[in-house]
DNA sequence: GTTGAAAAAACAGAGGA
DNA sequence: TCCTCTGTTTTTTCAAC
């Protein structure tokens, strides 16, 4: 683990979260920091592996996914499980997790007709317990 | 909702997806089509609100956030226990959902000590039930 | 959709406080 | 670690096809 970061790479990251393609010109004027120091801040962040990668953030509900569903799944066919999951386009997040079950996935799908196509596919893999999203409050989020 | 992506898109996303930062000029390189075409549908793509936003993925055991948890809540309180969430800086992802538990969260703690104080803090509210991640297999994954 | 060229902007490196 | 300065590269915006 790394040091603790201070407060103008606090700043920098903050403002690459939510648009990781902003020039480091804009960065620069926002935090009051020269270029070359910003730009040098940016990349001892990346060699230090805090910036773990810059990502696109995709609208699903755009792309006809909007249905959000969390699935505890408890199986005995592990390897198999995860391979159906690798392999289904509906899973988004697959965790091995502790407790009476075994796995949750998060699963988007265009409705829940969908849904419980989905679901069918998945029963003869192990009985599991599904939590349809009513609404997305916050997700991803880190505080810094 | 949209209409459906064309390969080129596709391309163009799946290039994006993991490093937002690609320079215009390499993205024209690897689908092998002009610079102010590929300007031209990523500015589309932006309109059509496909993309949501550019992101920046931080290494959570880095920052001392490493063990990931989800609970499942129940309580009567919801306001209350919108507002806890809000304020913790634990909690990264807080989604209503339907069935038996009101609100699924999802938590990242440096370790399982410090989710044991969160879990007194959180306990007030109404019973809930945590499943520890052991592995993070994927995440935030969209196939195209 | 393409190429090509000019203007603007961003970036990279050196040297020094 | 940060700054300024300078040269280079990249992006952007046209035009015409």
């Amino acid at each position: 683990m790394s040091d603790p970061l201070d407060d103008i790479d606090k700043k920098i990251l903050l403002l690459l979260q939510h648009n990781a393609r902003m020039p480091i010109s804009q960065i620069s004027k926002e935090i009051s920091m020269s270029q070359p120091s910003v730009k040098e801040r940016i990349i001892k962040l990346e060699e230090k592996n805090i910036i773990a990668e810059y990502g696109t953030a995709l609208n699903l509900r755009e792309l006809n996914r909007g249905t959000t569903t969390f699935i505890l799944v408890k199986t005995e066919q592990c390897e198999r499980f995860v391979e159906f999951c690798k392999g289904a386009k509906e899973v988004t997040d697959l965790f091995r997790i502790s407790g009476e079950y075994n796995y949750l996935i998060k699963v988007q799908t265009a409705t829940v007709e969908e849904l419980a196509e989905f679901q069918d596919a998945l029963v003869q893999l192990g009985p599991s317990k599904s939590h349809i999203s009513l609404k997305n409050i916050f997700e991803n989020r880190i505080v810094l």
